[in-house]
RNA sequence: GCUGCUGUAGCUCAGUGGUAGAGCACUCCCUUGGUAAGGGAGAGGUCCAGAGUUCGAAUCUCUGCAGCAGCACCA
């Protein structure tokens, strides 16, 4: 590179004929280029740049020599790429760079990187010790006390809202007849990655459920459903397991078995409208309260390969266009990349190193109901098939989590955190008083630890600083005294003296989740 | 899954074809100190696993496993 930027060749553009491209690159050995000058469009113009002895086929523009490169770059990385995104092709090798105005911006560019690596969730998740995954369980999290603590609260939040809006909660099998994943007709598009258990005396192909609507399906199915009944808002914290490609693990965001906060709204056609506006009301107060303000919502329409008929999916995709218009979201079109059932919305956030996780999705299903036989008594006293919505908010607790444990770069807020408040003494002298704190702040609901250690208050406070516990309450003999503690903020430098009883019942407030401070349930 | 890279103490990492090192963390002792590291001592490793080359392998080669990056996949 720097060879080459030093020679400062002049880069040269050149138009030439189509036939002749084609040959040129064809002698050259360059098949690649030849096949992409082919599929051009014929109105195409093709044109070549030349840089000393190097000749490539590129629509510019260039820089007007080598030299202007500077010499501000970084070669960052090495990996292979499909011949046109296609795994069937061959591999080619694809060399990653960057380049700036000057060694300053890229100094800064690669500072940025590196900030962006200390919220990695898995760094984070190490540090905090809130989780782990090892070879044992590959794609399978170990969640340590105070990592399950963070879901936990996750969990509560989530069950709390969804009874708030009017789902029932269920719980449905973890193994479940090939059978009945036959009949959905995930046997067919998914069976390899799903994971399959059999047993020695009985002639029965289990499968570990890899999502949960047939399941609740067959909840629907039992008794003779009414209309009355619609929309049947029907939820589960479904475990789920996917045997999915090893270069796709990433952490707790992709993994092999997981929980997703699902649901299935089963409705009539005219009830998609309203319960979307409803879905997309509940998730975007959902994210907010979590610290997402902004979001990308994707619109995936029917994909190459789907079951159900071109009318099916006009009349799905139109239901579904049609309520994002009447609930206000604005999206962009992922076109051929809905379910094999149905189309979807995609809610899509984005992680520390600028990377876009799905986590929230809507799904407008006419099929599944169908093959699995789900109707109900319409008012005519007919059987109708009802309509399915697959729908989730977080997606998965552990993509969601990871994604949480970034934005926050483990720094959660107070309702949040998996320790709230630590009580460091000062002098062993306070230990019987900081045991009294540490007794009242939990009475109030905090999860509070205590720290008695022969330790100075600087290591103390620098300790649990770095554990990124919110807050630091202290307690030293002029506390014990007075009945006071002096409450130090993660973050802050200074502390600020307040009287027992006011503390706990501020902390315990402050420490309140949203939607209880709210009163969302009065 | 594919391509490339990586695998040494709990963590971060150094190291070398001749019996393994640092800092932090940990344990113990001293220290009771008022808001981001008080001092001292100690313990701790099948150098990912298996096979091969070699007088000798943690180091070289191969295979496997796992991780990382990108690609592909994602009901």
């Amino acid at each position: 590179m720097r060879e080459i930027v030093a020679a400062n060749a002049a880069f040269k553009r050149q138009e030439i004929d189509r036939e002749e491209a084609i040959a040129f690159f064809q002698a050259r050995g360059e098949k690649y280029k030849a096949q992409l000058i082919q599929d051009l469009p014929a109105s195409e113009t093709i044109t070549l740049y030349t840089q000393g002895e190097w000749v490539d086929l590129c629509r510019g523009a260039h820089l007007r020599a080598t030299g202007d490169v500077g010499t501000a770059f970084k070669l960052m990385k090495v990996a292979g790429a499909y011949w046109r995104g296609d795994h069937r092709n061959a591999m080619l090798s694809r060399i990653y760079g960057t380049a700036w105005r000057d060694q300053k911006e890229l100094d800064a560019y690669l500072h940025m990187l590196e900030e962006a690596e200390r919220r990695d969730h898995r760094r984070i998740g190490k540090d905090m010790g809130l989780f782990h995954i090892q070879e044992e369980a590959v794609g399978s999290v170990f969640w340590h006390p105070k990592g399950w603590k963070l879901y936990r609260t996750a969990e509560a939040y989530m069950r709390r809202r969804l009874e708030a809006t009017g789902y029932q909660e269920v719980k449905t099998p973890q193994l479940v007849d090939r059978a009945l994943w036959e009949a959905s007709g995930h046997w067919e598009k998914f069976r390899e990655h799903m994971f399959v258990a059999q047993v020695e005396d009985e002639d029965k192909v289990l499968a570990l459920k890899p999502m949960n609507c047939p399941c609740h399906v067959q909840i629907f199915r039992q008794g003779l459903r009414s209309y009355r009944e619609l929309p049947l808002r029907m939820a589960e914290f479904g475990s789920c397991h996917r045997y999915e490609p090893s270069g796709a693990l990433h952490g707790i965001m992709r993994v092999r078995a997981f929980t997703q906060d699902d649901a299935h709204i089963f409705c009539a056609e005219d009830q998609i409208a309203p319960e979307t506006v409803a879905f997309v009301e509940l998730l975007s107060s959902i994210y907010r309260d979590f610290g997402f303000e902004s979001f990308q919502v994707k619109f995936s329409d029917r994909p190459a390969v789907r079951a159900g008929t071109d009318e099916t999916w006009d009349r799905a995709e139109g239901a579904l266009k049609q309520a994002c218009a009447t609930a206000g979201v604005d999206y962009t079109l992922n076109p051929g990349e809905g379910a094999f059932y149905g189309p979807k919305l995609e809610f899509v956030l984005r992680d520390a190193i600028g990377r876009d996780w799905q986590c929230g999705t809507l799904q407008v299903d006419f099929v599944l109901p169908e093959r699995l036989d789900a109707e109900y008594v319409g008012e005519d006293g007919a059987r109708h098939r009802p309509v399915m919505l697959h729908r989730a908010i977080l997606g998965s607790f552990e993509r969601f989590l990871g994604i949480l444990i970034e934005q926050y770069a483990g720094r959660f807020p107070i309702w949040l955190a998996p320790v709230q408040a630590v009580v460091a003494t000062i002098v062993s002298d306070a230990d019987p008083y900081a045991e009294e704190v540490a007794a009242a702040l939990r009475k109030a609901g905090l999860e509070v630890r205590i720290d008695l250690t022969n330790q100075k208050i600087n290591a103390k406070v620098r300790e649990h600083s770095l554990a990124h516990v919110p807050l630091l309450v202290v307690v030293g003999r002029k506390e014990a005294e007075t009945r006071t503690v002096a409450l130090r903020r993660l973050g802050g430098q200074n502390q600020e003296v307040l009287d027992l009883v006011d503390a706990v019942a501020r902390l315990a407030a402050e420490a309140m989740a949203p939607d209880l401070a709210r009163g969302d349930l009065a």
